[in-house]
DNA sequence: TCGTGTCAAGATCTT
DNA sequence: AAGATCTTGACACGA
């Protein structure tokens, strides 16, 4: 099976190579005019654009075919405080670029819009706002040029001491909204609340395709292993190749965190689990070393006999 | 120049 | 019922 390796959103190798730049409220209500304010935004925009195409670059150059896009290339975009704002036209050129491409070089690409982004709550306003922020996702790629293989990662949310019925209140959300950014979302189990094996029924049941956190897994589980349930959870993938994210534990007390690299043992005993599936899938690593921790990982693959290295982010296992 | 407190946003735990 | 904590990268300020 093929297996290819993407990382998240910043590229520690290159200069620069943050498309996070960004600015606070408070700091922005210091400039006394609205328009001044907006241009601040519109340089980091700027700035974050041109960062993003050239880490895209890098990627290519590198065989990097995956890659996780900052939430942050617009700085504020969903604050109202931006509101009338049409960055999308203001940098139509930029986006075209970026996703010009990732089309050119068949990058896979997605999103995941942060934590505060919940679908579930049972505040009307919350899921107002993580609407508005799901389109604000939408409208990127969209103007990137980027149809539904552009996705969009979300967890299921909160609990709210009934879990039934606030996985009723995701499916709710989920088939309100429009089919075009409702094809881009793909549902992750998480660390503290949702298992895997919840996160699996939920995706069968509103067919969307659901990502797999093997970390998250071994911190939040109902005592099924992968063995049993990978099959399943590559299944709602369809015919497309499915997508798994990887991260190693920093060890001490905070095992949720993120270490800084991945431990190529548990990586390893994962791709043994994952071989009974017979199925190419791709791995997002998320270690706090990013694109550093991605090639480290492949040389430790090296010294894996079963692995064969294709390029400098992919293997056959 | 470096270190540190703070940041739009929510949920949940602690007091 | 209110406050602390979670978690994260980056900014902006002050030492």
């Amino acid at each position: 099976m093929r297996i290819r390796l993407g990382y998240v959103a910043i590229s520690l190798s290159l200069p620069q190579g943050s498309p996070n730049k960004t600015t606070t409220l408070f700091n922005l209500n210091k400039i006394e005019n609205k328009v001044d304010q907006l241009s601040k935004l519109s340089r980091l925009a700027r700035e974050n654009l041109a960062t993003q195409l050239r880490v895209l670059c890098y990627n290519v150059a590198h065989n990097i075919e995956m890659f996780r896009i900052t939430s942050h290339l617009i700085p504020l975009a969903t604050h109202p405080i931006t509101r009338g704002w049409d960055y999308c036209e203001e940098f139509r050129e930029e986006l075209f670029a970026i996703g010009d491409i990732v089309k050119k070089h068949s990058l896979r690409i997605s999103a995941h819009p942060d934590h505060f982004t919940i679908l579930n709550s049972p505040v009307d306003s919350v899921v107002e706002a993580a609407i508005a922020d799901l389109h604000y996702h939408d409208k990127l790629f969209d103007a990137m040029g980027l149809g539904a293989v552009a996705k969009l990662v979300l967890h299921v949310g909160g609990v709210y001491k009934d879990k039934p019925q606030s996985l009723r209140r995701f499916v709710a959300a989920f088939h309100q909204l429009p089919d075009g950014l409702r094809e881009r979302i793909i549902i992750e189990n998480d660390d503290k609340s949702y298992a895997a094996e919840e996160v699996l029924a939920l995706c069968q049941e509103i067919k969307a395709p659901m990502v797999l956190d093997v970390h998250h897994h071994n911190c939040c589980n109902v005592g099924t292993g992968l063995f049993t349930l990978l099959p399943a959870i590559f299944a709602t993938w369809g015919t497309t190749i499915p997508k798994i994210h990887f991260s190693s534990p920093k060890c001490g007390k905070n095992i949720r965190a993120h270490a800084d690299y991945i431990n190529i043992d548990e990586f390893v005993a994962f791709l043994a689990v994952a071989k009974e599936c017979n199925q190419d899938f791709d791995v997002m690593i998320e270690a706090k070393q990013k694109d550093l921790a991605l090639f480290a990982l492949m040389k430790e693959l090296q010294k894996i006999p079963k692995a064969r290295i294709i390029n400098e982010a992919a293997i056959e296992y």
